[in-house]
DNA sequence: CGGCGTCCTCAGCGCCCTCTCAGCCTCGAT
DNA sequence: ATCGAGGCTGAGAGGGCGCTGAGGACGCCG
């Protein structure tokens, strides 16, 4: 499970790094509203922690603007206020779970796992790497803005790289999750489809890397 | 703001009542089917919150009453079940939005405004997808404000498309949903009724996805 | 009983996708 | 510079997938 934090407060952004490191999660921190923006939209979490108070750019707009590019990413809101006003502002501009500080970390930790639990809210995730957008449940593939037409093989392997940006993924594993396991395909195949997806997505966005496997820029 | 509650279990009805006020709106409670109907339309409420299994009618009954009596009180159904049979049936009888217990409270909320700001549904619940309409309740399909005639095999196909606009729907999803589950038809059926259809209202609107089904087209 | 409408099966057909293969290119080591 | 392994790609065969027309089964109505 990969999570998104965004707090400006460095000590606090450490300690919740650090606690949910220790649950088992992968973290990665954004100080900024404007680098939080920019992390959910490329970044392939499954939850994100948002500060309403940030530099550049608050919560509240953060949540409006990633919900306007229809992308339902869970998000849990923090913030030191605690009227009513900032709660409901805060639902309404789309974010799923709303924490006041100060807060319990048991808490935090209790309505996260309740958010990953109930999944992506609505609508299935959106995958954006760089400029390359994949919508699973429309099967749309679109590279900046613009349609891309794939056929049903391509885009599983589109997909899965997707999945694992800037990880270099091997041979092998594309031909066992890919293809069917078990299949005695030739290894051949990924090559093959690899130069098709370049053909259609663009060159430089897969780049080879020799003796180990694939890797889709960021 | 007046809600009203129609919830037969005391304990979750009292404690929606307390929460709902604590946020300072005015809530009545009603225990049965004909009790909640009853109020409903005499309240003058701004929405309703409506569990489905209820004592004496159905949540569904109460809420296709309300709207055969032309009450366009925002509802929000409640259900133990999550079929999404339920769900389109919920939607089917006129409901405005629909949450299956258990239920976070603050999603409940956050649901509960998204349906106070849209304000009461303008008009019973059609689909409307391009220059295609499917009212559920009166069974009838218009495209480009000409009537089309389908049959239930066929509406109900269109019906289970127009619920989930510009996304790939399997065969096999369709085989479960649009014809009996466990019926061990032939898939080519669903190929068929596409055939069908795609007469009726209009080759170029319903998408072939070649490995994977169908699109309607937005 | 015969006509009608709906639902479904079946078989044939055409096309697009998938995969194989062989030859060529690229990279890196020596 | 040379060589070998790994990677790329164009061509092409085949087969799977989807579309369609024909027709049988069934229920409904006159």
């Amino acid at each position: 499970m990969r999570l998104l934090v965004v707090e400006d407060e460095s000590r606090l952004a450490a300690a919740l790094q650090r606690g949910l490191q220790a649950e088992g999660f992968a973290v990665d921190v954004a100080a900024t509203g404007p680098a939080g923006l920019d992390a959910a939209r490329h970044g392939g979490y499954d939850a994100m922690i948002l500060d309403v108070m940030l530099p550049g750019l608050s919560g509240y707009e953060v949540v409006r603007r990633l919900r306007a590019e229809e992308h339902w990413l869970p998000v849990l809101m923090l913030s030191a206020k605690d009227g009513e006003y900032d709660q409901a502002d805060g639902l309404d501009c789309g974010a799923d779970d709303y924490l006041t500080k100060p807060f319990s970390y048991v808490v935090l930790l209790a309505r996260l796992r309740a958010l990953l639990r109930r999944g992506a809210p609505e609508r299935p995730t959106v995958l954006a790497v760089g400029d390359l957008t994949l919508d699973p449940a429309r099967r749309r593939v679109t590279r900046a803005d613009a349609e891309v037409d794939l056929t049903a093989r391509e885009f599983a392997l589109l997909d899965y790289l997707m999945r694992r940006p800037g990880e270099v993924v091997s041979k092998t594993e594309l031909l066992d999750h890919v293809w069917d396991a078990g299949m005695d395909t030739a290894p051949n195949v990924v090559e093959v489809y690899v130069g098709y997806l370049r053909r259609k997505i663009g060159r430089e966005r897969l780049e080879t890397v020799r003796g180990a496997g694939y890797r889709l820029a960021t």
